[in-house]
RNA sequence: UCCGGAGUAGCUCAGUGGUAGAGCGAGUGGCUGUUAACCACCAGGUCGGGAGUUCAAAUCUCUCCUCCGGAGCCA
């Protein structure tokens, strides 16, 4: 008998499958039951009546309850009456095991309680849509990077120092010495690019800041490439190409579950490169026409990005930043000392900031005086400052948050759903 | 850390000083085309913890705890 999915329940209309799974919900008749059956791709309505099936196969409907696992066999027919469009028409039913009270039934559940049961959460329709979304995301980025010949350079999570000196860091126990978990794999991705040209590292990233909003995990995934001798505009290219390349493949293999989830589709399909690109100045700008009170040099908050974004259909990418708000390595702008060649890219919709990158400082002198402000010494950075004392380049990157952007993609109101087992100040259980 | 909001049945909630409620879920029975099925019956409570006011507190006051939302910071 063929391996078979409800996902690929139409290639099997007329032919006899045997279905492994769970009761997502039973409902019953007299003389016929319907089994509502989930196998992990999608549900099937399973038809079981005295005529077609056995009497213990029938008889199952008085034990069998919610999330209780079953085994069905019967043959596949098309039929409008049923959800999704096929249902299976049973002829024995086994039951592999029976459920006890499963905790989470078909109506509202609140939030923190649900967060609670996420093990079993996952098995609902809506968070199953969430994760095949997350996963599409994460296939599509990996294959993005692949086929432009980027390799995997895989970043240390344990690190010594942090990355940009103002972010609270979660430290442990490294043998009786400080470590901290990483906030970002970047500086170590830029001694990749001068080794392999082209590179990216995709993997957990850690904020120990207290921050309760609907944008923050503590722990989440970041995908950061670094490209040598690119150039901020070049930069800007790759990150819009990349995104495209992302909503369109969510577009492509995701419309049933984003259905699911109730996204305005269409909003996705308007997305379109070349992305707008206006300076910091500009931004600063839109603000003010739009009765912010609002002074250059001062970073956005998320009222202001949602203002900014809300101006197009395409993410927009915001460049040329002041020097003073962002990270000790982005080279300045060689038109203006007070700015630096940074780029942020906020996703509309007010769903926020979802790239952040830059060309870096490749003037070791510019480099160690930057260190200096920030109070930090050239011996916290020697290995970082090896990259420009043999063979400096230019080059460019940018860290694109993962759960940011299936928040996005999805229309979610809140980043927690986004994360199989997400972590947050208040959740690290289960 | 700061500012708001909430905590009552397994779950979601109503109940603003006078006998603790509903829907769903669980249980029992009925039903051959159900769609979060439906109908009938039934069980289920330390009203977040502690203290106070009052003849009387889920309800008013104080305090603690927990969670939710927002700000700052960021992806």
């Amino acid at each position: 008998m063929k391996e078979y999915f409800i996902q690929n329940a139409k290639d099997f209309i007329g032919e006899e499958v045997t279905l492994k799974g769970w009761a997502y919900n039973v409902r019953k008749s007299g003389k016929i039951w319907f089994l509502m059956l989930r196998d992990g791709t999608g549900i099937m309505q399973c038809v079981v009546t005295k005529f077609d099936a056995d009497e213990d196969s029938f008889n199952i409907k008085d034990s069998i309850t919610q999330e209780s696992s079953v085994i069905v066999t019967g043959e596949v027919k098309e039929e409008p009456r049923s959800p999704g469009g096929y249902e299976m028409l049973a002829k024995k039913v086994e039951l592999v095991s029976i459920a006890e009270e499963y905790p989470i039934s078909l109506k509202e559940h609140g939030i923190d309680y649900l967060m609670d049961k996420r093990h079993l959460w996952l098995r609902s329709k809506r968070q199953h849509a969430i994760m095949r979304i997350r996963h599409t995301i994460i296939k599509s980025i990996r294959d993005f990077f692949d086929d432009r010949d980027f390799t995997l350079i895989d970043t240390p999570i344990f690190q010594q120092a942090a990355t940009e000196g103002t972010a609270t860091l979660f430290e442990t126990d490294y043998f009786g010495e400080p470590a901290y978990l990483t906030q970002s794999g970047q500086l170590y991705g830029e001694a990749g690019a001068a080794a392999f040209g082209k590179i990216y590292c995709f993997g957990p990233t850690f904020r120990a800041e207290k921050s309760k909003t609907r944008r923050h995990l503590t722990e989440f995934w970041m995908v950061e490439p670094e490209m040598a001798y690119y150039d901020l505009d070049m930069n800007m290219d790759l990150a819009e190409a990349f995104v495209q390349y992302i909503v369109s493949q969510v577009l492509e293999h995701r419309r049933p579950e984003l259905e699911t989830l109730e996204r305005d589709i269409s909003i996705l399909e308007g997305i379109q490169t070349p992305f707008p690109r206006i300076s910091y100045t500009d931004a600063v700008k839109i603000l003010q026409k739009n009765g912010v009170d609002f002074k250059w040099g001062d970073d956005f908050g998320g009222a202001d990005e949602t203002i900014i974004s809300s101006q197009f259909k395409s993410p927009v990418m915001v460049h040329r930043y002041p020097a003073a708000i962002k990270a000790f390595y982005m080279k300045r702008d060689p038109e203006n000392e007070e700015q630096v060649l940074a780029l942020d890219m906020l996703a509309p919709e007010g769903y926020g900031e979802i790239i952040g990158g830059s060309q870096r400082e490749d003037d070791i002198d510019l480099l160690i005086q930057r260190i200096k402000a920030d109070g930090a010494t050239e011996e916290d950075y020697a290995w970082y400052l090896d990259l420009r004392r043999y063979g400096s380049f230019p080059h460019s990157g940018f860290g694109l948050g993962l759960e940011r952007v299936v928040t996005w993609l999805c229309g979610l109101k809140h980043i927690r759903e986004t994360a199989p087992f997400p972590r947050t100040m208040t959740r690290l259980n289960p």
